[in-house]
DNA sequence: GCCAACGTTGGC
DNA sequence: GCCAACGTTGGC
């Protein structure tokens, strides 16, 4: 199993969302980085859920629950080879972790969401995610 | 509101 | 194919 992290801003899709409708599919990703991640995604995997903008913090996880397939947005202008998966709500966490937390630990240092902030979906290694959800869990 | 980082576009 | 200009993202 792998571990990823998606980034939204919450204006868009807050978490809060996700969990009222229990899935979604994650598309309109036209960043060709963010799409060969989205292509390696495979049922089952688990995904943080960072809001980024005002909130700056990892707010939930989800998980995977259709692995990649054509992206319905994408138009002509966009051309074709985007992709899309599904991601299934997990569990909110009783205290966000914010990214100044993340990035005054080294443990993530080589986190992409630090050394990369503009990339809006990144794989997480096994470590990471388990020391965000623990951090996260309170 | 500003700016840095980055990706994309278009002229050459 | 290179590179400058431009637009977008996201942190501060």
């Amino acid at each position: 199993m792998k571990y990823w992290l998606v980034k939204q801003e919450p204006d868009d899709y807050p978490f809060s969302q996700l969990q009222a409708d229990g899935r979604t599919d994650w598309t309109g990703v036209r960043n060709y980085q963010a799409r060969n991640f989205l292509r390696d995604m495979r049922m089952g995997d688990k995904v943080l859920y960072y809001h980024s903008g005002k909130e700056k913090a990892v707010v939930g996880t989800a998980s995977v629950a259709r692995a990649a397939f054509t992206d319905p947005t994408a138009d002509k202008e966009d051309g074709d080879g985007w992709l899309a998966v599904e991601l299934a709500a997990g569990k909110p966490f009783a205290q966000p972790v914010a990214l100044a937390a993340i990035k005054a630990d080294t443990a993530f240092k080589d986190l992409l969401l630090v050394r990369h902030s503009r990339l809006s979906v990144m794989p997480v290694s096994t470590d990471e995610f388990g020391q965000i959800v623990a951090m996260g869990e309170g």
